[in-house]
DNA sequence: GATATATATGATTAATTAATCATATATTCA
DNA sequence: TGAATATATGATTAATTAATCATATATATC
């Protein structure tokens, strides 16, 4: 594969590796969601989940609009929660298959 | 979406999220294989290639056996492609829209 | 046993990351 | 205008990361 195509890949799972990120996307998962929200739904820092949310945005993950003082968040495309649930469908098959095993013994 | 599942999940994706080991996954794809195989396809430095292997083996990616001198190397779980796959065609379909849009202009 | 080959690892370095506190900025509303 | 609310950001800190060189270790072969 190219080079490139591999930078762009590790860049995208880098921007999704993150327990605070992905609370934060599990949260606008159902939709665009104000800071203000997320702040408090996260128990999260403020200033923290605003520097993740700056994050997400630079790497194309969600993107922003200003309504009022407030600021909306979404994710940029839902389809980014397929490589979520997938990512979760796999340690699911993993940990089955895990204790499958141990049942076994 | 409980906590220790979302740390797992950020642990699966950071332990994806690196150039390095992101061309170790795609170069055993095809099946298991040799580290001494696997550091000049991918033009890596032996000792860097083995640290990098070492992570994925601890975050459970690929598991390894000797064979004589050698360490044969491969996913644990190729499911794991699954993943991958997901994040490459998330990719292509954000530069396919942007590129249809930019000859809409 | 000496040599060649494959791999692992200690030490070091530079860079990046996440979190936190304090504070600045922007917007709304009384 | 001044207070309240929402967000961003500078400064700092501790931790982690990736890469590299040199070297150690293990195995096979002559």
């Amino acid at each position: 594969m190219e080079d490139r195509a591999i930078r762009l890949k590790a860049e995208v799972l880098k921007a999704l590796a993150q327990p605070t990120r992905l609370k934060i996307l599990e949260c606008i998962r159902g939709g665009e969601k104000c800071i203000c929200e997320i702040v408090p739904e996260i128990h999260g820092e403020q200033s923290n989940i605003s520097r993740h949310i700056s994050v997400m945005q630079k790497s194309h993950l969600i993107t922003t609009r200003k309504d009022g003082v407030k600021v909306m968040v979404k994710v940029r495309d839902p389809r980014i929660f397929e490589i979520l649930d997938k990512v979760g469908l796999f340690l699911k098959t993993q940990m089955q298959e895990q204790s499958r095993l141990i049942r076994s013994l």
